[in-house]
RNA sequence: GCCGCGUUGGUCAAGGGGUUAAGACGCCUCCCUUUCACGGAGGAAUCACGGGUUCGAAUCCCGUACGUGGUACCA
């Protein structure tokens, strides 16, 4: 069997979805399960819809997913050009291979023509009337117009677009990966585009040329593509590459809160869509990414892997080497799946939890820094993450959890100690700061016994100690425990903000 | 309208003729913890509907409804 060759094939007009995705990362763990090749493919055959800076942005979002193609505009492979704009010249000859064997049609009609076409035929049964079998005879083509019309035409630079003919009464199937057999009529399908009238390919005729010519064995894309498939299987047959058609798999849409998930849900639901944060050039407009919102790329992949898949266990946690051996495209559900970001911010608390810190130390740093507080002292990050991990669902989480380890609290909820503050409240605080002051041993069980036995001395229950010192030294209800806390704040701070809140709090 | 694909709890889902119909998220109760979490123990679903086939159907077949995608010289 020939080796695996998987491609993903995104056109660069904008950011790149949850969906898009997922299609990368399946298309990535079947290529790597087989040893095969995962080939980055750009489809930028349309010009008027080029967007600046959009191929950078894809890459920027694999890498980070650590999904690197093998072979890509960027990525040396012998099956290039990648970018479909630098193999214009390629689709023509097939085009005209086609018309040659009558296959296709040359097709004048200008944009009026269609319109007009459209409008003519409009019905309330039929609200979009094709350009097929029913109709192309009364438009202008090499099949309805004589060839010397047609020849004349032609050497008069007339525009022309190449279309498919679509047989009039037949069936045509094909075996999906996921769904199993699928089976079309042609008479009911629309005679597409093959080549436009700049010379550029469809997306229809460079699917499949470019598939043929870079030996794709397997081709994944979403369930949006299933209607033209058709299209693509009578390309396979008609240009005598039948033997060599990949297997298909259609995947299953990713729907928001309601339908089909756009980038409007993540504005309307305050959640992002896309991988990364992206802003398009001509509106200026951003769009959330989940690398920015804090998501660890672990989490991200892992989220995606399992909607619309799992191996059949209780497992929900995978690494990308656990999906990359564990994966199969017989697995997939067929339906779609809607989108949950609730699930989506477990997964990533899971991941938190279970990565080792210096993960995402390096991260968590320029988010403090980014909240003014600037950490030299890397071990002890460290050993503050560790210490916050279990209450931080995403990322920015820890700067909350974790700021009080190096900055003073500005403001202390004196409110919640307050109502129950007394004399020998302040009396027994007094005393803790002088005798940790000579406290030898500065660790957790010595902070907790020297706060119990004094608290015994004066006869208050520690219970009731226990959320005033949380305030001293936090300046809030929530951190990890508060012995914890001391013990990597150090003697001198300790002391010092205990101190301190005594006086705020009197005041 | 037509065509394709789908339909198991609010969500993700296992299960594919005989099960008390797994598990997870979220929600609720309790335990742990006199912060907040983590962790632990519980609670809540007759599988869209209607017909078949069958001794028996969530599982197979047909229909209906609903959802979703397509119906561009966009991908």
């Amino acid at each position: 069997m020939s080796k695996v060759r998987v491609r993903f094939a995104p056109s660069p007009t904008g950011g790149l979805h949850l969906g898009g995705v997922r299609t990368v990362l399946y298309n990535y763990l079947f290529a790597k399960q087989h040893k095969g090749d995962f080939i980055l493919r750009i489809e930028d055959t349309d010009q008027t819809r080029f967007v600046p800076g959009a191929e950078e942005y894809i890459f920027a979002c694999l890498k980070w997913c650590g999904m690197e193609p093998d072979e890509s505009p960027l990525h040396k492979g012998s099956y290039g050009p990648y970018r479909q704009s630098e193999r214009k010249e390629q689709y023509r000859q097939y085009a005209e291979q086609l018309v040659k064997n009558g296959y296709a049609y040359y097709a004048f009609d200008t944009k009026e023509d269609l319109e007009k076409m459209r409008e003519e035929n409009k019905t309330a049964e039929n609200p979009s009337p094709q350009y097929d079998h029913r109709i192309r005879g009364k438009m202008q083509n090499s099949l309805s117009l004589t060839e010397a019309e047609v020849n004349d035409l032609l050497t008069r630079n007339t525009p022309y677009v190449i279309r498919i003919k679509m047989p009039e009464n037949e069936v045509i199937g094909f075996t999906d990966m996921i769904r199993g057999e699928i089976r079309f009529e042609t008479g009911l399908v629309d005679d597409k585009v093959l080549l436009k009238a700049d010379g550029m390919p469809t997306y229809h005729l460079a699917v499949v040329v470019d598939d043929y010519l870079m030996k794709i064995t397997h081709a994944f894309r979403g369930e949006e593509w299933l209607p033209s498939a058709p299209v693509h299987l009578l390309l396979w047959k008609y240009l005598g590459w039948e033997n060599e058609m990949p297997q298909w798999a259609h995947l299953p849409l990713i729907l928001g809160p309601n339908g089909k998930l756009s980038k409007r849900d993540g504005a309307k639901y305050g959640f992002p869509v896309f991988a990364m944060n992206w802003t398009d050039p001509r509106t200026n407009e951003l769009t959330e990414g989940f690398k920015e919102r804090g998501f660890l790329p672990e989490a991200f992949v892992n989220l995606l892997a399992v909607l619309g898949w799992n191996d059949g266990t209780e497992q929900e946690l995978f690494s990308m080497e656990e999906l990359i051996s564990k994966f199969s495209m017989e697995r997939v559900h067929v339906a779609g799946a809607r989108f949950d970001f609730e699930k989506a911010k477990w997964f990533n608390h899971e991941w938190i939890k279970k990565s080792a810190v210096q993960n995402y130390t390096l991260t968590v740093k320029e988010l403090l820094g980014s909240a003014g507080i600037s950490v030299t002292d890397e071990g002890k990050l460290e050993s503050v993450l560790e210490l916050v991990k279990d209450r931080c669902t995403l990322l920015p989480d820890f700067v909350q959890q974790s700021s009080f380890f190096f900055k003073t609290p500005d403001r202390l909820d004196v409110d919640a100690v307050k109502p129950k503050w007394t004399a020998d409240k302040k009396d027994f605080f007094t005393a803790y700061a002088d005798k940790l002051a000579s406290l030898s041993e500065w660790n957790i069980p010595g902070l907790e016994n020297c706060f119990k036995q004094l608290a015994a001395e004066k006869n208050i229950k520690p219970g009731d100690l226990q959320l005033p010192l949380r305030i001293m030294l936090v300046g809030g209800k929530y951190g990890p425990p508060v012995f914890a806390i001391a013990e990597l704040l150090g003697k001198d701070e300790t002391i010092r903000r205990i101190n301190n809140a005594i006086v705020v709090i009197e005041g």
